[in-house]
DNA sequence: TTCCTAATTAGTAATCATTCTGATTTAGGA
DNA sequence: TCCTAAATCAGAATGATTACTAATTAGGAA
């Protein structure tokens, strides 16, 4: 199965925005053939300028409210995650992290399944490696549990 | 064998000061001492509230100047990525990224080595999963042929 | 101990991605 | 077509970070 082609997308965006009773305006539409025809994993400021080409009067504003409503809704994905601020870590061995998407505790993971040869050997095409990090986004033990007493309520 | 201590790490740190002709002083130490002593993976202004305990008068610039030190020399490393804006991806095939350090290209990386099972069963201690991404960064193919190219020189 | 200079301080300003504000435009249902 | 809430726009604000400034402190070589 080939992967579905934009216009398919573009029309499942469209009746997103029926069912959600917003609208489907030009610039949304406009953005996201945007980020969809591109490979580049571009960012709003690059968005913005390839958008401007074909709507002038775009505002960025609009851009970056766009792209949320697509990242909700689930039609495009951003890249890494989004923290408040940089963080520091003195733990020089090779670990991963956890990251508790309710209360923002960061954990660290260490395992045997990613160490550099094993992902060298998958990545050889695209270029050399010289480090490698998982990023696991979950709700942390704490998070999970209070998750469940308030289920059984 | 079990990790540095501390103390031999703020050895090897004071080594470095005075190879490099910089100062060890009070507050690069502290600073030191508060990442190292830390496991909760603190941002720039939580190490200076830390250090603040002990050393009054620090001030927040010093925090960041050392912070930035301490991780050039690889003493510490940065968690997260805030300098850089944030990219987005159209591509909702689970994939994962390979990051060029020399001209930030990103490209995409399909692997079965980490699939949300697999990554689940090595996390399951710290807390559920909910996604996971690997980033793997080093030089992208381009890039690797201009380094050889020069080296060849 | 002395001395030189790097480093620190407080305070302020610049930077840059992102978000907010308030006025204006527009999508799309009636 | 008309109408109105939703969306957009331009520009200002925000917040983390970095970079100044000029005066003061202090590391560490001699
Ligand atoms: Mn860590
Ligand atoms: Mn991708
Ligand atoms: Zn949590
Ligand atoms: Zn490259």
């Amino acid at each position: 199965m080939s992967p579905p082609s934009f216009e398919s997308k573009l029309n499942k965006f469209r009746e997103a925005c029926h069912d959600l009773g917003i609208k489907a305006t030009h610039q949304r539409l406009e953005i996201f053939r945007e980020v969809a025809h591109s490979c580049e994993h571009p960012d709003a400021e690059a968005v913005f300028r390839g958008v401007q080409a074909r709507l002038p009067t775009v505002s960025l504003d609009t851009v970056y409210r766009t792209l949320k409503l697509l990242t909700e809704l689930g039609f495009i994905s951003t890249l890494g995650h989004r923290q408040d601020s940089l963080r520091f870590d003195a733990n020089q061995a090779p670990h991963h992290h956890h990251i508790c998407i309710r209360c923002g505790k960061i954990q660290d993971v260490s395992s045997p399944l990613l160490d550099l040869e094993n992902v060298g050997r998958n990545v050889r095409n695209v270029g050399t490696v010289q480090s490698a990090q998982i990023e696991v986004r979950g709700l942390c033990t704490s998070c999970a549990n209070r998750e469940n007493v308030s289920m059984r309520a």
